[in-house]
DNA sequence: TTAAATTAATTCAATGATTAATTACATGCA
DNA sequence: TGCATGTAATTAATCATTGAATTAATTTAA
């Protein structure tokens, strides 16, 4: 046992004798790349090997900083996707009660959070989503713990109040919502298939997903109120 | 080569000899067994092994009837994706010009496919939807030629003629309409999970989904029309 | 010269793919 | 009717490859 061994936690320590001509810390440029690698491929069908040679560097290299894939996917969640899906809360909570300025919150707040992380609704989908995905529990207890239940609650309320079209369940409201935001933002590559070579406008879907909500697919009667 | 070979082309015969005390064609088992163990862990994470073993059977079953992994999902796709999918383009068909007609038969075509085949939303939201998934151009070249070009095609004349919101972009409204009824669907397992152990009743949410289309958000003025 | 950072090489299990042997039935033939 | 035989269906066993995880050796800078 001459190595060095970090075992449980982070080298970090700058300083010390690194070979790296590369830029930034290896790490962090590790996290990178699994995000964008595991967006692409998913998380289990994504081999080490494959991380570490997009990064260039030896497979030993993630074992060194992380230790096992599992350490390694949670530091990912840790130092990702916690901080990236964060912000979304505070822009609830500053929304008011009004269901429209909700809607918009929501709508905005994951727009944002997509332009910085394009890889978040690819994993998102993926590993939380759907059945067999890696994150699901862990993206219920620690990235958005009862935030779903918050919101439909705020939507009852709003509906009380005669504030909200009393057809709708606030339930379905956030599942339609989540699907509206979402699901676009995982899909822009088919989308862009589908329609032409068009890169999908963020903000042409947020103003129409806004515009859907407000007045639904019938011609308007009234002016729009964006 | 004391082996039978049926290499290229399926056995399928019946009245030879085979020992499978099992229930009908094994061919169509395995078939059902993949769909659904792929939807659940994703294609390329799924081994035939997994497949074989939840199938009671040995993995050079696949061998026998299929060949190899690829020839094993091509045939997937011809004989269980296809035929799914298929009944959608006849519901659209026979969906008047009326905007509403097309949501409804889109919405409703999708729950009917969805309640037939449950393991059709999360492989496609996996395999279709991101951008690493398997079946991309296939899905494309195959399975829904066109269709969303037709659909937004109709929305885009329905527009014209005064029927459809003005502010609305035909073809962000299909990928709208998309959202709104596989994801839901593909996150069946999390909204249970989410809101309490209830089941997410399809048919509610068919209706919640027409409703929301139909008024937006915002308190109804008129009664609904269901 | 010391310790962090990194590579190279190794081990072990799982996977995809394949082959050879085995089973069970159906049919032709006596 | 009964037996031999061919053939589809299936299992067991094998092989090469890949992946995760580990260890030892090497580089680099403080």
């Amino acid at each position: 046992m001459t190595t060095a061994k970090p075992s449980s936690r982070h080298p970090r320590s700058r300083g010390a004798g690194r070979p790296s001509g590369d830029d930034g810390d290896l790490r962090e440029r590790l996290l990178d790349v699994a995000a964008a690698q595991f967006a692409r491929t998913g998380i289990e069908a994504t081999s080490l090997r494959a991380i570490a040679t997009e990064a260039r560097v030896t497979p030993a290299m993630l074992h060194y900083y992380f230790g096992d894939k599992a350490r390694f996917t949670q530091a990912l969640i840790e130092e990702r996707l916690l901080p990236a899906v964060a912000p979304l809360r505070e822009h609830l909570e500053q929304a008011g009660d009004d269901p429209r300025a909700l809607v918009e919150a929501f709508a905005r707040g994951v727009g944002e959070i997509v332009a910085r992380n394009p890889w978040l609704p690819p994993l998102w989908v993926r590993e939380v989503l759907c059945e067999g995905g890696s994150l699901r529990e862990l993206m219920f207890s620690r990235v958005v713990p009862n935030l779903p239940q918050m919101l439909a609650q705020r939507f009852a309320v709003a509906q009380a109040r005669g504030l909200l079209n009393a057809a709708l369940d606030p339930r379905l409201l956030v599942v339609s919502l989540v699907g509206l935001t979402l699901f676009p933002a995982a899909g822009a590559p088919i989308w862009r298939r589908a329609f032409g070579a068009e890169e999908l406008d963020t903000d042409a879907l947020l103003n129409h997903t806004l515009a859907l909500l407000d007045h639904g697919v019938g011609a308007a009667e009234s002016g729009d109120s964006s």
